[in-house]
DNA sequence: AAAATACTGGAACAATCATTCCAGAATGAG
DNA sequence: CTCATTCTGGAATGATTGTTCCAGTATTTT
């Protein structure tokens, strides 16, 4: 009987995602999010309750994407020098790519709320540890490395974790900062035996 | 003839960074700076034009604590290890003082704004690169390692800088994140002989 | 065709936003 | 004291915020 056709959910959140990735999530009115979509306002609230529950189904989409994609990029890869040589270089195309330059939209979504949404919080350090499990697996298997170790490889991983968000930020807002070639460069270096 | 008295800028200037501090630009409200500068609106604008000028002045007044705090530190410790062991400790001991936990407010403003107002991103990395030059300045001149060393210490500096930062923003949002002891090891390892 | 459902656009909502303005109190210098 | 100045509190501004609601249209199943 019921009208069955909808929007596609998760391309209207997909598009929900890129509008709070480049402004944030205060600095998104609801009317952006809207135009965004391409839904009505009813519609909107009906799927999704509320900013808030947009928000929260635009981040797990962001996650699941990067989750993804390091995946992709850890089975291409053949040893754990390659991946974060790789994952590296990777900031520097975004930042020259497009102007589609916001960081991660997990992180910043980290630094803008704090510790004030638990479920937030929650979904976002899930994320993280995840993330980092994936890269220090790969410094566990690769044969590069394995056998003069000096630093647990979830150490490490969670050392290239920061170190990647904190370049990740800095070249979101300045998009000339060249430090990250030679950055890469000393963290590949504790990685040689 | 004229009235002398005024209230006390900085102390107000100080009050606001707190705010910010806090919520970040967005999320503060006038009203919320207002009660906390101890000032009334008419007073608030004629003195800072509007919300974006508290924002510069406050922006301002964290650099100059910040870079002020360092540059002590950087007097008080006899190498670059202790230094850099120094900072690191700072994360954890803010984090286990009150719950001022926010990060730098800097970084924060780095992530939130991106590079929508060109005023606050040259402030920003004024600052940002002078940081840079204490710990880079610091790391030249000390005895323990400039003799074997295979980094320039401007790039040691700047993987300090950006793994440090995504470290506090981590801390920010999960006071409970402990891998930070290990990455200071890490880093420690990096400059060692 | 008819009933049921899901969309749309837009009006309406109260609340809050940043900002402007003014009358009056406080305080200084002459 | 008096005049000039700068504070204060609060009213008023128009814009925008997030959210609710409804009448109407489209689409599917029986």
């Amino acid at each position: 009987m019921p009208r069955k056709r909808e929007f596609d959910k998760d391309k209207v959140i997909a598009q929900a995602m890129l509008v709070f990735w480049e402004k944030g999530y205060e600095a998104t009115s609801v009317h952006d999010l809207k135009q965004a979509m391409g839904i009505s306002t009813s519609s909107m609230y009906e799927t999704f309750s509320d900013k808030r529950g947009i928000f929260l189904e635009a981040l797990a989409h962001f996650c699941e994407l990067e989750r993804q994609q390091l995946t992709e990029l850890a089975q291409e890869t053949t040893s754990d020098l390659q991946l974060v040589e790789r994952i590296f270089d990777s900031i520097e195309q975004i930042a020259q790519n497009t102007s589609e330059n916001y960081g991660s939209l997990a992180f910043n979504a980290m630094v803008e709320f704090g510790t004030r949404d638990t479920d937030v919080t929650e979904v976002i350090f899930n994320h993280y540890f995840a993330i980092a499990e994936i890269i220090a697996e790969v410094l566990t298997k690769s044969q590069t490395t394995n056998i003069t170790r000096q630093h647990q490889p979830l150490h490490l991983a969670h050392l290239i974790l920061s170190t990647l968000h904190g370049l990740v930020a800095v070249k979101g807002a300045k998009p000339s900062y060249d430090y990250i070639e030679p950055i890469k460069q000393i963290i590949l270096s504790l990685l040689k035996p």
